[in-house]
DNA sequence: CGCTAATTTGACGCTAGTCAAGCCATGTGG
DNA sequence: CCACATGGCTTGACTAGCGTCAAATTAGCG
């Protein structure tokens, strides 16, 4: 099975920590709890977000549950500007998360970088485009791997913060095809688990490799 | 047995053509042949394209061979801009084109413009990366037919500028499979063949049923 | 009219999905 | 402190959908 959205019915607490974090000038704060939902579909599209710490998952739903994470934001990464005035897609914390809010004004004052953004945001999602369509499941994972790697240093060592599932909807797989790639680089000697969320890349190369 | 990229020799001819039509202001014609280049990986990317006539298909390769198409662009739409000043994919005319070249100057002009093209684009990818990454073979052509259908203004009569292999190279799928599900499809009478590239749409309303 | 490329169809195999059970770490209450 | 429940992860057995390979058919074009 797929996983359905879970976590949808505390918007009321979130607009009150947001009405409580005033958003209208630059740069406030919000801080979230792991699993809570920071937008959803539909809601108004008028802000966008910068992780201070923990992790964010952006996707969406088709109406039988089948979930696709369009992406993850980790400590430092923009999100959630979208074409339109509501959102298409949900948005919520993976681990604790704290976000630096903006608001309209500042939004409109900086466009020219929020092209940038938007651009970087196509050129990801297209490459993205290219894994999921034309990669088999080992070559999927040691993409997303790689790329994990790269956002968060090119340290060796790398946690995870998203489960199994939310890796299978990124990449269009299930729990236990993950789960079984992860084994088989293990087995490999390419990577080495410490526990399910903490992976050392112990070979690098071998992984890029494996990307194409 | 995925499609190689042909066509990649032509590029002094095009220098010509688009030498010929003094890119600088904006609005400039240039005219490609079926199947020509428009520009490749790792070219300047300092313009932007309309489409007159004609079609386009832009795409991504990996080193093996196997071809991601990320987008088909039809009279009206908007291609060509990307981030950072090198492209990452190459574009080429599905069928005869003509295109209207916009350069740097009148790009920065724009930028508010390009901002609503970057942020469509991106919703674009993301759509189809549910597509690619959560449907089944059925579901990801009737989503392309459908999404066809709407773009060329929801006439029942479908011309289908781009080959077998294009869709196959779009959906994540083989040729193979695209014609079974074609001829599927024709055999529920969702959709009739007047020949492989004009498809009569039957059933609208059952072909959006199945993309979910 | 014949050549070539594109598409369709068929037979078969393999990758990844499904279903189910087991494992492991964590937390809770007796 | 232990029994037990819980949720996330792993593993195994089996299956189905799509890919591969090959051949037939059709369409396009000089």
């Amino acid at each position: 099975m797929y996983a359905a959205a879970q976590a949808r019915q505390q918007s009321v607490e979130q607009a009150e920590q947001l009405a409580k974090a005033q958003v209208s000038g630059p740069h406030l704060v919000a801080t979230y709890k792991a699993g809570r939902e920071i937008y959803a579909e539909g809601d108004l599209n008028d802000k966008c977000y910068q992780v201070s710490t923990g992790a964010v998952r952006v996707y969406r739903l088709l109406s039988d549950g089948r979930r696709q994470v369009v992406s993850f934001h980790l400590p430092g990464e923009m999100f959630g500007f979208e074409a339109g005035t509501d959102h298409s897609f949900f948005a919520e914390a993976i681990t604790d998360t704290t976000l630096a809010v903006f608001g309209r004004r500042h939004m409109q004052e900086r466009s020219r970088d929020l092209l940038a953004l938007a651009l970087a945001g196509m050129a990801r999602a297209q490459q993205h485009l290219l894994v999921i369509g034309r990669q088999c499941a080992v070559e999927r994972i040691a993409a997303f791997l790689v790329d994990l790697c790269e956002r968060q240093g090119g340290g060796r060592l790398l946690r995870l913060p998203m489960s199994r599932q939310d890796i299978a909807d990124y990449l269009g797989l299930t729990i236990e095809t993950v789960s079984r790639v992860m084994t088989k680089l293990k087995a490999r000697s390419v990577i080495a688990l410490r526990d399910a969320r903490t992976v050392d890349i112990m070979r690098l190369d071998a992984l890029r490799s494996l990307c194409c």
